[in-house]
DNA sequence: TCTGGGGTCCTTAATCTC
DNA sequence: TCTGGAGATTAAGGACCC
C-alpha cells in the first residue's frame, strides 16, 4: 500500500477489435466481433460498437450472431496483436523497470520503481502522457487508472474506460469500495458471488462487516482472509517484472464430438507433440503429464501423472498421455481433449543421453518438423481465406478477406490510414491473389505504410512477423 | 447453434516419509 | 521397536482471469 498513486494499470480498449478496426478502414465505427468462428466458437472481444447490441467476450458466437447479426466477424490475429502489444510494453518499459504484463492488452507498471512519479499530479502527468504516446505509436487507446494498490488500480482503469483516466488517492479506498459489487474484487468470480449473496452479501462493505472469521468460514482460509482484506481496500500485492511459467498446455475443441476411440487416441498424439514443441520453444522440460478431457455433456475430467524426472522427450510424453487416456470413458463422446506438463525445470535437453537413456525413444518423431496440422497448401479455401486476414493481389495491391465460400474469395481493398476500400469477388484458387502481411497501423517516418498503401511494396519490418 | 484456449492458484483426500 | 503424527507429495477438481 503506497501514501501516493504510483501503480499505473494500463487496459487497452476492446484491443483486439480496436486493432482490427484501425487495420481496416471500412470497419471504423461499426460493430466488430473478433473470436472463434467455427460451431463451438466464442467471442474474444467485441468492438463498442458490437457491445452496445449485448455482445460480449465469452458469448458463444452464435448468440453475438443473434444479437448483432450485422456485426464483422473476424478470427483473431495473434502476431499481430503481439506485434502490437510489443510496441506498447516497450512504452511501459520506459517509464520504469518494473513492468508487469498481465496479457497482450494490460499490464501493471510501479512508477515508483522507476521514478516516473511521486505524487498525485506527477502520476497523473505520466499517465496522460502515456496515452498520447499509445496512441501515436499504435493509433489505438487505452485507458489508465493509478492508485496506491495492484487491484485499486485496476478498478480506477475498469472506470476509466473507454480511453480515459482515473486516479484514486490513498486513503478514499474503502469509500470507494464499499457501495460496490463483491464481484469487483478480484478472485471472486460467479461462483464465489453466489456464494456470498446466498449468505446475504452483495457489496464490499457486507464482506467488510462480516469480518474475516465469517469469510474464512464460508470460503476456505486463503480465500477469505484475502477477500477480507482486499474488501478493507488493502492489498499489498507487488509488481513483479518476470515470472516462470508453471505449466505448459495445448488443448483442441473439435467442431463435433469425437466418438471413435482410435481417432481420439491419435488426437492425444497430436495434442502430446504440439505440446511438447512448445515446452521446448520455452526452454523447459517437465515431471508432470496432464490430460484432459471434456466430455459430450460439458463435464470436465483431468488424468495425470508425475514422472521419476522432468522431460522433454515427445515420445514420453505422448505415451503418459496415451497411458492415461487408456483410463477415461470416452463413451457419449467427447468435445475436448487436452495435454500439458506441469512441473517444469528450467533446461531442455537436446543433448543425446536423454535419447539414449530412453529406450522407447528410438521411434523416430519430427520434433522439429512444422506444425503437422498447419493447413497444407491443399488447405479448405475457408481455412486459407479466413475473415480478416490480409492478402495481396497482383492488380490491386493489399486488401483483407471479407468472406469466402461457394469457390469464391471476397477482398476488401485498404490498408491502415485509407479511406475505407472497395470489395472485389475472386475464384478461391486466382493466382494473382496471395496471402498478405499484417501492415504497422501508423505511418511510419520513412514512408512504408504510405508506399505500402499504393499496393507496390512490402514492408520489410511489417508487424506481425513472429 | 451453448459454453475457446492458455494459464494461475486453492482445496481436499490419499499416500508416502520420517 | 512400535506407533502416532506431522508434513510433503501426488492426484483430481474447481474457480478465476484475460
Amino acid at each position: 500500500m503506497r501514501a501516493a498513486p504510483t501503480i499505473l494499470h494500463l487496459d487497452m480498449d476492446a484491443f483486439f477489435a480496436a486493432a482490427e478496426q484501425a487495420a481496416k478502414p471500412s470497419l471504423r465505427g461499426k460493430p466488430v466481433v473478433v473470436g472463434g468462428l467455427g460451431p463451438r466458437g466464442v467471442v474474444a472481444t467485441a468492438s463498442y460498437e458490437a457491445r452496445r447490441f449485448g455482445v460480449h467476450s465469452a458469448m458463444p458466437m452464435g448468440q453475438a450472431r443473434r444479437l448483432a447479426p450485422n456485426a464483422a466477424y473476424l478470427v483473431p490475429r495473434f502476431a499481430f496483436y503481439r506485434a502490437i502489444s510489443e510496441q506498447v510494453m516497450e512504452l511501459l518499459g520506459r517509464l520504469s523497470p518494473l513492468v508487469e504484463p498481465l496479457s497482450l492488452d494490460e499490464a501493471f507498471v510501479d512508477l515508483e520503481a522507476g521514478g516516473a512519479a511521486d505524487d498525485g499530479a506527477s502520476a497523473r502527468a505520466t499517465g496522460e502522457r502515456l496515452r498520447r504516446d499509445i496512441l501515436a505509436a499504435t493509433g489505438l487507446t487505452g485507458s489508465v487508472g493509478l492508485a496506491g494498490s495492484k487491484m485499486i488500480a485496476k478498478i480506477a482503469s475498469e472506470e476509466a474506460k473507454p480511453d480515459g483516466l482515473v486516479l484514486i488517492e490513498p486513503g478514499t479506498e474503502r469509500a470507494l469500495l464499499g457501495p460496490k459489487s463483491v464481484r469487483i474484487l478480484p478472485g471472486v468470480g460467479p461462483a464465489t458471488g453466489e456464494h456470498l449473496r446466498r449468505a446475504g452479501m452483495t457489496t464490499v462493505s457486507d464482506l467488510a462487516e462480516a469480518g474475516e472469521d465469517e469469510l474464512v468460514r464460508l470460503l476456505g482460509r486463503s480465500h477469505g482472509a484475502s477477500l477480507y482484506r482486499m474488501a478493507q481496500g488493502y492489498d499489498d500485492r507487488a509488481v513483479v517484472a518476470e515470472r516462470d511459467a508453471k505449466s505448459v498446455s495445448v488443448e483442441d475443441t473439435f467442431d463435433v464430438d469425437l466418438h471413435d476411440r482410435v481417432r481420439i487416441r491419435t488426437e492425444v498424439e497430436r495434442l502430446a507433440e504440439r505440446c511438447v514443441r512448445r515446452l521446448r520453444g520455452s526452454g523447459h522440460s517437465g515431471r508432470t503429464i496432464v490430460l484432459k478431457v471434456r466430455r459430450f455433456d460439458f463435464s470436465t475430467l483431468t488424468r495425470s501423472e508425475t514422472l521419476r524426472g522432468p522431460t522433454d522427450d515427445p515420445v514420453v510424453v505422448r505415451e503418459a498421455a496415451s497411458r492415461l487416456l487408456e483410463a477415461v470413458d470416452t463413451t457419449g463422446g467427447v468435445r475436448l481433449l487436452g495435454v500439458g506438463v506441469s512441473g517444469l525445470a528450467d533446461y531442455t535437453q537436446e543433448d543425446l543421453f536423454a535419447q539414449a537413456a530412453e529406450p522407447s525413444s528410438a521411434a523416430h518423431v519430427e520434433v522439429e518438423a512444422p506444425e503437422a496440422e498447419a493447413p497444407a497448401p491443399e488447405a479448405p479455401a475457408e481455412r486459407r481465406w479466413a475473415p480478416g486476414h490480409d492478402v495481396r493481389h497482383a492488380v490491386y495491391g493489399a486488401g483483407w478477406v471479407q468472406g469466402s465460400g461457394v469457390g469464391r474469395v471476397t477482398v476488401r481493398f485498404e490498408v491502415p490510414g485509407s479511406a475505407p476500400g472497395r470489395v472485389r469477388t475472386f475464384l478461391v484458387d486466382d493466382p494473382e491473389l496471395e496471402v498478405g502481411e499484417p501492415l504497422p497501423l501508423v505511418g511510419r517516418a520513412d514512408g512504408a505504410a504510405a508506399v505500402a498503401q499504393q499496393g507496390c511494396a512490402r514492408p520489410s519490418a511489417g508487424l506481425g512477423v513472429p
